[in-house]
DNA sequence: ATATACATACATCCAAGTATGTATATAATG
DNA sequence: CATTATATACATACTTGGATGTATGTATAT
């Protein structure tokens, strides 16, 4: 019963990180191991050598398939230079973000994993691979989406564009945290869109 | 060489707790053996079974070591009802934190640990004890201040207490993250205190 | 004399890695 | 187009090593 179809073979490497990161969120990304996943997958450790080298390679690739589309939605919203809204593109690429990880419990899933449930030691550090930082350089972009409001005239003037964008940055690193965290969900989650409205309204020239 | 006197007993362990504080920021809490704490410590195995029941309990006790100093020094810049200007309390107890950061080796590696190094799973889930969580209640503490605040008439009409707490806490806990992440320490740090100012001031009523 | 503060020794278990077995989809060949 | 060959996609089995916990030994402060 082995050799699969093309088809097959992609659904059972799905079905790996699928069960990867329910076990990671449940006993961590340490603790797990590449027995639970396959036992929680259905298939055997074969398997799971057979499509990733080992642990780190395969926690990197449950990572990238939530990352790399939640990058791209967010540069929908704020990498376009001739936005003529910069400042509302901030917002909506923050409100995508929780969006996304409200709508998408794969993605809830994996942030929570990422944030609260590994270290970032040895293979995990993984050079400028942060938590969340360098990977998608959303600071950077933060900063050209300014550079744009400011030439637009949409900021106060004598603004310091740099520190906007780390406070920025920092906010919604913050909110991130925050949100994964709120227990019952209630709390935070009403009131992030607002938090998210607030934060950038407070930038926008009256 | 063994019954030492009450005082190199607490002696062996402070040097046990420090000595988990250095494996712990290098491998990461889940990786690390008690045996190698032992040997950075300079005890063995034994010593550590003696005065910790196990590797979450020395966790605990390191975390506890300097976050209860910690939150005193919070607490002094904020508690106090009688303050005539609670937003400067706001203020000085975010620069506390992080001028203990600054100054306090031990205190900015333990932080690291517990921010990066640590699964937030089983025994190290602890209840309501999340990563800086409601252990101190800081959110608890700032929503009495800008409580206080509001009564002396520092903050503009209409402003929800509520939402500002927990703006100020979203935007502490992304600010301490980014300043422990912060590769060569000059990037955000130079900049935190005026990110800090910048963000009572914008609360505070014309 | 006794509890203390460890060091030493032992038993148990489990996880990673790897080697090997194997059935089948697919390509190669006539 | 039928047959054969080969790489694929796993499952199974084995080896190795290290970490935990505990039990026991022991020297000394009190």
């Amino acid at each position: 019963m082995v050799r699969k179809t093309k088809a097959d073979t992609e659904h059972t490497r799905l079905q790996i990180i699928a069960a990867a990161r329910r076990v990671f969120a449940e006993r961590g990304v340490s603790r797990t191991t590449l027995a639970q996943i396959a036992a929680a997958a259905g298939v055997t450790r074969g398997a799971i050598y057979w499509h990733f080298a080992n642990k780190p390679e395969l926690f990197f690739a449950m990572r990238e398939q939530v990352l790399l589309p939640l990058i791209d939605r967010v540069d929908e919203n704020l990498l376009p230079a001739d936005l003529d809204d910069p400042l509302q593109g901030i917002q909506s690429s923050m409100l995508a973000i929780l969006n996304i990880l409200e709508s998408d419990e794969a993605a809830r899933t994996t942030f929570e994993i990422i944030i609260f449930k590994c270290e970032y030691v040895d293979e995990f550090l993984h050079a400028h691979t942060q938590p969340m930082g360098a990977a998608c350089n959303f600071r950077q972009k933060l900063l050209s989406a300014y550079e744009s409001a400011q030439r637009k005239g949409q900021l106060h003037v004598g603004t310091d564009i740099t520190l906007l964008a780390l406070d920025s940055y920092t906010f919604i690193k913050g909110l991130i945290n925050l949100w994964l965290s709120d227990p019952d969900g209630a709390t935070i989650r009403t009131q992030a869109a607002a938090m998210i409205a607030t934060h950038v309204a407070l930038r926008r020239r009256g």
